[in-house]
Formats: C-alpha cells, sequence, structure tokens
DNA sequence: GTCTATATATGGATAGAC
DNA sequence: GTCTATCCATATATAGAC
C-alpha cells in the first residue's frame, strides 16, 4: 500500500527545490507544475498565488527549526551547550543546505518587504540563544570575555558560509559536492570550529 | 565646466545598485532606463542585451579586486602578510558590500550557466592567495599547523557573513545600518579576526 | 478537484524615423 | 545617438466546463 503524500506539500518540496536552486524570480508557476506533475491551475487553487507559495515553504521550516534549538537550553555546562548548539545547527545547515540558499538570499535582498522581516526575527532568535549561551560562560569564567556579538557572527557566518558557497567550498577543498557534504566533512567542519572556538574562548 | 560621465558607465552604476538590491530577474531594463534616466533602446544599443551588461557590471569590479591581492604578496613575514589581507578584504568589502551580495548570490544560485563559473575563478584566486600565505607560515614555524581549507574559509565567511547579512547583523550589533558599516566597526571587525587568527594559528 | 482556454500584464528586444 | 512604436515571448491568474 502506497502512502499517498499530500499534494499541497509534495507541490511545496518541488517548489523549494526549485527556488532554491534558481531564485524566487526565475522559477515560473508552469516550471513547477510541470516538475510536481500537476496541472497549473492548481497551485493557484491550493495556495492563491506564487507568492504565497513561496512563503509557506519559508515558514515550515523555520518553525522547526525554532523548536530545535530550544531543546539545547537545558544543559548545564557552558561549554557542552555550545558545543551542541554547534553540531546542532551544522546538522540542520548540511540537511537543509538548499534551503539555506533561499534564506540567505531573501535576508540580502530588499525585494519582497515583508518577508525579510519575518526572516530576520526567526534567524536572530537563533543568534540570540548563541549569544546568551557565550554571555552565561564568561560570567561564570568558564570562557574568556571576547566580543560576543562577532564571535556569535562567526560562528553562524562561518557555518552559512561552507554550506551556501557552493562551488567555491569544493574548489577549495579539491571535492565533488557529494564528498564536500558527507559526513566525514561534515565531522570535519564541527571539529575545526570546535576548537577554534576553544583557543578563542580559552576553555580549559 | 562639469565633468560628463560616460554614459556606458553611469548606466552600469545605476544597474549595479538595482540589481545588487532587487536581483537580476527582478530588475526590468525599464527600471534601470528610468533609474538611469535615459531611453530603454539605450540599454540595448550599448549593451546588447540586459544579460551583458550584467555581466558587465560584474566584470568590471572582479579585475579590479585581483589587482589589488597582488600587491600584498611582497610581505616577507606571513603574519604581517596575513594581517595585511585581512585589513585588504574587509576594506574592499565594506566599500562594495551592494557588489558583495550579486556576487555571493551568483556564487550560490545554477541558474545563468556561464556567469558562476567565471566568478568561481576569480573567487577561487583570492582564497588560493589566504591559502598559500598559510602554509606558508606554517612552514616557516611561526604558524600552529591548523585545517587550512577550513581557516581560509572561516576568514573569508566571517567577512562575507558580516557584510552580507544586513539586518540580522544589524539587530544583533544593535546598530542601524550606518553606524554598522562605519570606520569604528570596521576596526572592531579588522582586530576581532586578527585575534582570532592569533589563537588560531597561536601565533607569538 | 482537475482541466482547458483565455484575459491581462509585463518584459526583452528591435525596426525605423529623426 | 536618440527616440517612438511595436513585435513577440512569457508570466500570473482566473473563468468556466467537466
Amino acid at each position: 500500500m502506497e502512502v499517498k503524500t499530500d499534494k499541497r506539500e509534495e507541490i511545496m518540496n518541488v517548489a523549494e527545490q526549485l527556488f532554491a536552486q534558481h531564485g524566487f524570480d526565475a522559477v515560473s508557476i508552469r516550471a513547477i507544475s510541470k516538475a510536481a506533475d500537476i496541472n497549473i491551475a492548481m497551485i493557484s487553487y491550493y495556495f492563491g498565488s506564487k507568492e504565497s507559495l513561496y512563503e509557506e515553504v519559508i515558514s515550515r521550516k523555520l518553525v522547526s527549526t525554532d523548536l530545535l534549538i530550544k531543546t539545547v537550553n537545558q544543559y548545564e555546562n557552558s561549554k557542552e551547550a555550545l558545543f551542541s548548539i554547534v553540531d546542532l545547527f551544522i546538522d540542520r545547515f548540511f540537511a537543509n543546505r538548499e534551503f539555506q540558499n533561499i534564506i540567505f538570499r531573501e535576508i540580502a535582498l530588499s525585494q519582497r518587504k515583508e518577508m525579510p522581516e519575518f526572516i530576520t526575527k526567526k534567524v536572530h532568535q537563533n543568534f540570540s540563544i548563541v549569544y546568551d549561551l557565550i554571555e552565561k560562560g564568561i560570567q561564570q569564567k568558564i570562557f574568556k570575555p571576547v566580543d560576543i556579538e562577532l564571535t556569535v557572527i562567526a560562528i553562524l557566518g562561518i557555518i552559512r558560509s561552507y554550506t551556501t558557497s557552493g562551488n567555491i567550498v569544493c574548489k577549495v577543498m579539491n571535492t565533488k559536492t557529494s564528498e564536500t557534504f558527507n559526513n566525514k566533512n561534515k565531522e570535519r567542519l564541527k571539529n575545526f570550529i570546535k576548537e577554534l572556538l576553544t583557543t578563542h574562548l580559552d576553555i580549559k
């Protein structure tokens, strides 16, 4: 017996991939309907408009990111908590790296006005969690006092850069795309950032 | 006596700003012609097509980046050379941060096939220069042996993240856009990365 | 719910007058 | 070099039959 995926969801999956690869404007609803093997009119029927479809595609993933972060707040030890956040972010970015393209394109764009505001808020929540963690560690004298803002930007920036720079990273690493994002290199990146943070924060 | 800017160049300036803000597809040649206060037909007349205009806008800046990098290769001391590169990149990214949006959007996109290849090559040259510098420093026992590839990605990634994340960085820093990119915060970012590298590479 | 046909808009590019 | 007018392709969205 086949699992009959919801049509709406399937359209969203196809749309997400196309938006990630080509950008919002370069993807027509015709292209989506063709790739999803449904009639063009169905997209308007289900979502009302291309813009609404786009917003739904983004919204559903942002929420789940937010939920996962909350689970980390339970660690007592600041170092363990910080490292688990590094793991968490890298896991999620590796699993959703196409989607991350959409997010950071929207952040950089001033095109669709309401959208970036919405995304900025969500992403900022993630930054805040890391910020609070480092601040707490400094207060506990576990971490050296550092520039917290820039440390947060650095952590997320490195991860973001690795996962969304496509061919550049592959060229630097001298790997193919599949290899660049396999488990071995995922662990490599995790260890690199943890070691970088260990010396930066002077963790014993 | 007025300096009469070349028409072609003025169109390119206007186009660059619009492409950076809204992306290639969202900017029509009508919008460019209106913003540049010239007739629509003139864009085809000067550049042949919208795509060619876009390519020219990108090309002219990439070349100058490349030239500047070469001047740095003259430093004897690896630490001084590396730090001067950090200064150079941050200066250039701050001065051209709108333009950087175009570059990294193209890198992430697979839309215009020939374009990313062209950009990838140029950007990779920049990465290579940093790579070679760190490698040399390690051989000279000035730097601790580190993961060179990831170190390079980290340096450029932090700078890129700071300059192209728009509102996010402003929100984290609790600053307005103008303040985020003023000289004080430019120096702050330079110092942060240099300190980070100092502990990471264990520079005495 | 699903399809065809179509209304309507917008964009890139060019022909041809001046 | 500069402009108007226009061609042609493609896009979104919807009306209406089934």
